[in-house]
DNA sequence: GTTAAGATCTGCT
DNA sequence: GCAGATCTTAACG
């Protein structure tokens, strides 16, 4: 069978628990065709946004048209522009209507490395090429279009590589990069990974 | 219609 | 290590 298994995105633990989400959403392989070639990385740091007493979630004030998607069913692209450059990426969870993301915020290359390169400009170290929301959107081309697109269909789609499943030393973090609710303790990482943000 | 702030990155000091 | 770039969104008048 082809690769792009809609049972291992699974619903159901995207479903569930957004915290418990963005913890098994490390070791996944994020995966992009285009014209210009392949690309994959293997997700290695997350973010949890939730709808509840979390203000830095853009869902904190309810539905509005920039995260709509953010309201929709699990398993989509929640795509938001910021600071004018920028695009991150989102992997909604929850019951659709709640609300709540998982922000991926960094990769570690796989295939296509040239081609990151490429849309990056500049010869960018390897660990510099998706160790940031920006940079993994920009390498992967991501762009508004894909707001709403469901991971489990090209040309954007998460993958289950199980080779890099069996023993992911997780470790969660406070989160990065806001001024809201930095006590929680929303980031997760893959320790000791050397393709984090930072 | 106008304004302020933002889940960031890059370049320069 | 720090300030600037740059534009979309949301809140207010």
């Amino acid at each position: 069978m082809n690769a792009i298994v809609r049972s291992s995105i699974n619903q159901a633990f995207l479903n569930s628990n957004t915290v418990e989400a963005a913890r098994k959403l490390l070791g996944y392989t994020l995966c992009r065709e285009s014209e210009e070639g392949f690309v994959s990385g293997i997700i290695v740091e997350t973010e949890a946004y939730l709808s509840k007493n979390d203000p830095a979630c853009h869902a904190a004030r309810g539905k509005t048209r920039r995260n709509q998607s953010m309201f929709g069913p699990p398993g989509f692209a929640y795509v938001y522009f910021i600071y004018g450059n920028h695009y991150c990426l989102n992997v909604v969870t929850g019951p659709a209507g709640k609300g709540e993301a998982v922000l991926i915020r960094a990769l570690e290359p796989v295939e296509g490395i040239p081609l990151m390169q490429k849309r990056r400009g500049k010869k960018c170290p390897v660990n510099n090429l998706t160790s940031g929301p920006g940079k993994l959107c920009q390498a992967f081309a991501i762009g508004k279009d894909f707001d709403g697109h469901d991971l489990a269909t090209k040309p954007l789609y998460l993958e289950n590589r199980n080779a890099f499943r069996k023993f992911i030393p997780v470790k969660s973090t406070p989160r990065i990069g806001i001024s809201e609710a930095r006590d929680k303790s929303l980031r997760f990482i893959i320790e000791g990974n050397q393709y984090l943000s930072r």
